[in-house]
DNA sequence: CGGAATCCTAGCTGATACTG
DNA sequence: CAGTATCAGCTAGGATTCCG
């Protein structure tokens, strides 16, 4: 079977960094964000785990897979697969990763408050760098 | 002049996905967490700031001046240039980086503080995954 | 339905060399 | 020192296909 599934980790796995880093990158990555809050909510089963983070912004089979096996290889998710036909499995948080999701909602929540201020400063930034391009340059 | 760094924006940049999303993408990126937490320490100079991101994991002036520059873009970070020979540098955290950074370091230190729990489940994931690989197949 | 394996592409990422 | 430009490698991520 060989998953090596590493998410992030094909360069810094081998790498000599931190431990903490790693999980960082895990917790951090593009999906794992979108898993750990929706999971944050309640346990969602794979395909239904996969519309709920659709609604933000699709996610293939493999990136949601490879997503939350790093995250139950880490301790984060538990997978509870059901021995049914049609197969049938529930992802949900364990302790830490209920942790972890905290930790990332908080980030979430300021990144959604602060939304507009970024934004503003985003139109700043622009124009003054127009400014300055056109002014030098051409 | 045209910079067009966008860092983890080239596909997401043009997407349909909510504003926040993109924010978090910045401040969590590989070397935005590293950078912001350096900052929350006090403000650095350009080189200084890459040695002591080196310190865990060496980055190149190329990604640490972009990754600054999108966070100078959002707001988070304050660039001082002055204008004096040799350039010197300043870079710090504005009010709303300081905001981000100390989430961020709230899911270092998590990430810290968990990470012998972390480690442990992964052994225990691996073994679990290499007993089921050698009952079942070869 | 829940995944695994394969193939493919975009773009992140880094090393190097150059500018001010 | 503080970048920028260019080139090249590698990987994340997606689409597709097949299996249990």
């Amino acid at each position: 079977m060989a998953v090596s599934v590493e998410m992030t980790g094909g360069r810094a796995v081998g790498e000599a960094m931190c431990p903490h880093r790693l999980i960082m990158e895990h917790v951090t990555s593009r999906w794992g964000v979108l898993v750990l809050i929706e999971l944050l909510d309640r346990p969602y089963r794979f395909s239904e785990l996969r519309r709920a983070i659709g609604q933000v912004r699709q996610v293939s089979e493999k990136m949601l897979a490879q997503t939350l096996q790093t995250l139950e290889r880490d301790g984060l998710v538990h997978r509870d697969a059901k021995p049914v036909i049609p197969p049938r499995v529930d992802y949900s948080l364990t302790d830490l990763g209920r942790e972890a999701a905290e930790q990332v909602r908080g980030l979430a929540l300021w990144a959604t408050d602060r939304m507009g201020r970024v934004l503003e400063a985003r139109e700043e930034y622009d124009a003054a760098k127009a400014r300055a391009g056109t002014a030098g340059a051409l």
